[in-house]
DNA sequence: TCAACACTTAACTATATGGTTAAGTTTTGA
DNA sequence: TCAAAACTTAACCATATAGTTAAGTGTTGA
């Protein structure tokens, strides 16, 4: 179930920006909020706020429905899980950097690291 | 220890790119590689890598050392750390879209049968 | 009916991305 | 010493972002 690369791309690009992560957290906060209603914080015109949910909705992290003649949005978080998911690869890699630094202070000699020859100091790793 | 709104911009605009993440991916595989090393699998010029490094380099995912004319390329995973911190926010959010999911799943037919019951990420977020 | 509401589209501007080729700069090794 | 290696910078191009104002499309309610 992983994203494909220009989905991750649209993903990452989106949230990007603090306006389109504001929205995001708005309707994180309150679902289902009309565009007008979500737009109102934003010391920015209609058109630029709508330019951002045109964008948000591209990468599918919000879907809009259309009644009358109010526009809801409404949040869709599995791109996130999705982008998610990309960077917890790396988790292993920041919880490491403490050690590496420990045995780069350690030993002078510093090898391609990687390879920590060092004590660890019992962290338990999990997924 | 949350990140600044523009380090977020910057870290997530970094990751938007395929050939970026590529890069990073290739470091997280094998760290401390040179300019030239990381770049040779790539189906474009060097300037056009070197501008890639630039961006992870302002978003602070690598650090850059000149030994002699080689440049080494270490990856820096705490961006990233920071970008998964704000995506975490929503796992509650995705994790309830599965239950909606299974509820619906259950009053479908009236069987405990879905695959997919997740009730809580439980993920104990060790400090 | 018809004006106000809630968007939407269009046209324009400025800046940033993502790439190119060509011409530097600094280091190294034969 | 001097050419090649390993970047780096500069100049250019096309496209995408991020905003603007102005005008257009449906919908609703008094």
């Amino acid at each position: 179930m992983s994203a494909s690369a220009s989905q991750l791309d649209a993903t990452f690009a989106a949230l990007a920006d603090p306006t389109r992560r504001a929205l995001l957290a708005r309707l994180e906060h309150k679902d289902n909020q009309s565009v007008s209603t979500l737009a109102q914080p934003f010391a920015m015109s209609l058109p630029a706020v709508m330019k951002h949910l045109d964008i948000l909705d591209d990468a599918g992290l919000i879907r809009r429905a259309k009644v009358g003649r109010t526009v809801t949005c409404t949040l869709v978080a599995k791109p996130m899980e999705d982008a998610m998911a990309w960077l917890a690869r790396y988790e292993r890699f920041w919880t490491q950097q403490f050690d590496r630094l420990a045995a780069y202070l350690d030993s002078e000699q510093d090898r391609p690291a990687a390879k920590r020859r060092r004590k660890k100091p019992a962290k338990p790793n999990r997924t």
